[in-house]
DNA sequence: ACCTGAACACCGTTCAAGT
DNA sequence: ACCTGAACACCGTTCAAGT
């Protein structure tokens, strides 16, 4: 009989299937909850089937990171489309993060632990270059950014900084301030009283003051701004937000 | 025969033995690597010996990581004796924490890990009171450099900031970009070119300018205060890192 | 060429038996 | 009162047998 040969699309589907799956899992569950017995029972395929598709559990927590990190990427280039001063595009970027990690909790946890050494060491060669190639893809739009805002004057850099490093401490101060107010973590008693979009906003001026950025922090009515970020860019994801914290 | 009875000292030493030869095999392995019977087979104590000092693998965990934040509060409270000016101070803070990171990479990692759901709803409530506690200890050593600046005027906060949210946002901006350069995280083209030190010192820099935080990054030689820093506050420690580093 | 699931090795946790 | 380690349930991974 002629061998049969299983179509790309199909293939891709069924791997989006199981990705999505292990992610219902780890989201009631945690990483730790996460079985490959568990996704086959939520499944019609059979373990070896998974295999086929994921070399090891940690190759399949690596591919979920992809995904999210995908999905982030395609909200910052939509963030940067927003008309008005790069300043504010800035701003923008930063309130897509934060909207996705609100959103995509799960997710959001999944990039960190899934670029801790003993999940990376096990991953596939191609995914984690797969990995790579989207950073980079991150880190062009927040440049772009920085370009147009040094061809217009309106960011006048300190001599010893690169644009690079001034991405980096974009990146930097919202990772961390999203790491550290994510519902996940635990709260000590500061940080209960901290608002997640109030104090991304109140770090994104300080660190943009700082760079020497215009306008400044008190020169702009960035409430406004935020306004119009969530109607003009982030309709849906707004909603989405709503629906998710309203009480049923 | 009268029962015998364990006295505290004893039981105290070895709760530190467990918990030393667990950071060792994490070092080695990983956090994923790290399983009870390996614990055992390094110790001269039996499973049933190690589950009467923790209730469960995550209780342990957590038992690391508040160890890990014990030794960051003592260093924090060596770096707010600097002799100097309050930002200098506030910079020592800093400088502390990535030294720790450094020093000590696999505590920094499990810290994170330990931070993560899956592992705190697991374990004890006294353990994890007790890391509330510790990271209150924290906040309180930056707070008190806080209320100086504004006491002697170098500090001159916008008036919707609270000392507890610049509190949070120098401890949000550290923490980011020592995670994301952590050497145990994946690097990516744009951090390959990033140096760990050189970064932290810039990131504060910025946003201690942008909190209007006197004296400003170019009003003052801020090269001499890290080697004084070193020399004055973190000699041991500087000379771990240089040792560590050197090849054999 | 691809799928299946029994089989194996390993690990967290418990607890009856010992001192 | 405390320790021990055999026993159990569960999980990641493989691979011989099937289609």
């Amino acid at each position: 009989m002629s061998p049969k040969v299983i179509d790309e699309t199909t293939l891709h589907a069924r791997e989006e299937e199981i990705m999505q799956t292990a992610l219902e899992i780890i989201s009631e569950l945690g990483v730790a909850g996460l079985t490959i017995d568990k996704v086959v029972a939520r499944l019609p395929y059979s373990k070896g089937t998974i295999y086929n598709h994921f070399t090891c559990k940690e190759d399949l927590l690596t591919g979920l990171c992809n995904r999210s990190v995908e999905n982030v990427a395609a909200l910052f280039e939509r963030a940067i489309t927003y008309d008005g001063s790069s300043r504010e595009k800035m701003l923008a970027v930063g309130y897509a993060y934060m909207l996705h990690s609100q959103l995509n909790p799960t997710e959001f946890m999944l990039v960190i632990s899934a670029k801790t050494p003993s999940v990376r060491e096990k991953s596939t060669e191609k995914r984690q270059e797969e990995h790579l190639e989207l950073e980079n893809r991150l880190l062009g739009g927040l440049l772009k950014v920085i370009s147009s805002g040094l061809a217009s004057g309106e960011l006048n850099l300190l001599p010893h900084l690169s644009p690079a490093q001034v991405a980096f401490s974009l990146w930097s101060m919202s990772f961390g301030t999203i790491a550290l107010l994510h519902e996940s973590l635990d709260r000590c008693s500061v940080r209960v009283e901290m608002q997640l979009e109030r104090e991304l906003i109140n770090h994104s001026n300080i660190l943009l003051d700082g760079l020497n950025w215009q306008p400044f922090t008190q020169d702009h009515n960035w409430q406004e701004t935020i306004e119009r970020f969530k109607k003009e860019l982030f309709a849906d994801e707004v909603q989405q937000l709503r629906a998710q914290s309203a009480p049923t």
